[in-house]
DNA sequence: CCCATTTCTTGAACCGGATTAAGTTTTTCT
DNA sequence: AGAAAAACTTAATCCGGTTCAAGAAATGGG
């Protein structure tokens, strides 16, 4: 069981075999169904959640009332809001299932718990949390010196997989843009394809 | 020396007197003049600086030649390109001092050694790079979800004393819009003051 | 397998904010 | 103090992308 968070730790750091024990025995699982909410506005986010496998996103409801995607979570990566998880405070995040998945997650108690009696789990989300900030900080780089379709094709080129696997207009939303533009962006691409001489006149 | 990093470490975790002196043995210390850079677009980010006190800019050069700022860091923020500094590669990356500043900085081979021999520090960096992710997701999400203006009024009033303190045109960068747009917006600010009885018609 | 729901597409009208260009004010340096 | 550089303002024009509306296609649950 939680074979691969297992793996994925030691990519990072050593665990001996008691303390992937003491880990495992602290860990939970959950079996999530596409569209079924772990976190919703208000509550209190009380896990901090791993994927197994599936696909997770974050997301809050606009002024506009429209639905904002702030991140998506696939295999091997975590998830929570941190503010709300650390602090006991009210979210105001939603995170729901984009697809049927399986997840591994630890409550507030044992992932106190844990980063006391394993230090190296310390390091472990250190480095996490800083690659997650430097990733964010790149993606701030790409909201402020590229165009909507600019930004499209870069990401569409970066995460040829992720974009077949989670619906267009989330995409637009994870991108800021509209469905309606995404929609433009791809009708222009196919014809582009069409006729490619056309690119160059 | 470093009384002020000391304390804003102290806050997050324990540290005894042995810990602090070897830690302060391999703090090193720099004064920067306004304008000087600490890190230029492809060279090797070889440090991770600690504002003692002034102010930095991280920025890129973007591909119409104007300059973007990704993150400021004042007094009690550490600054540096992470990516770069961690794995040793080419940074995309300026960074620059916005006022006179002094500094303490780790190089690489003293953070390395640190983090081993302190696991506290660990435990600090986690900490402070899960705040900064944090923070980071909140930017996306008012990049989404307001319009410029609307987000330079949310700004000011979350940060009145830091839109004192930076040019105009640095602000408008990292809000992400011109400076043009920017004095807009402040002209329309006072009309509104001078007649507050219009904002209602 | 079929109906309901979800997702995607297309086009016309519109708008927030960029661009350009010129002039003004403020700061800095000697 | 005086000149040069840096920072800010104003206004006209333009465009990337939104909004709105309606229909088409795909998906999925019973």
């Amino acid at each position: 069981m939680y074979e691969n968070l297992l793996a994925h730790i030691r990519k990072y750091v050593n665990l001996d075999d008691a303390e992937a024990a003491l880990l495992q025995s602290r860990l939970q699982h959950q079996q999530v169904k596409k569209k079924q909410h772990l976190l919703k506005e208000g509550r209190v986010c009380t896990a901090n959640y791993f994927v197994l496998n599936g696909c997770l996103r974050l997301y809050v409801i606009n002024n506009k009332g429209a639905e904002q995607i702030i991140q998506f979570a696939i295999d091997n990566w975590w998830m929570s809001d941190y503010d709300s998880f650390d602090r006991h405070r009210p979210s105001g995040f939603h995170i729901q299932a984009v697809e049927n998945s399986e997840l591994a997650f630890l409550d507030k108690a044992a992932q106190t718990e844990l980063l006391n009696k394993i230090p190296q789990l310390e390091s472990y989300f250190r480095v996490l949390f800083q690659r997650a900030y430097t990733a964010s900080l790149m993606r701030l780089q790409y909201m402020f010196c590229l165009t909507k379709e600019e930004r499209y094709i870069h990401f569409s080129n970066n995460f040829p997989e992720f974009v077949q696997r989670v619906p267009q207009y989330m995409l637009a939303s994870f991108l800021g843009f509209t469905p309606e533009f995404l929609s433009k962006i791809r009708a222009k691409a196919v014809a582009a394809k069409r006729q490619p001489s056309s690119r160059r006149r």
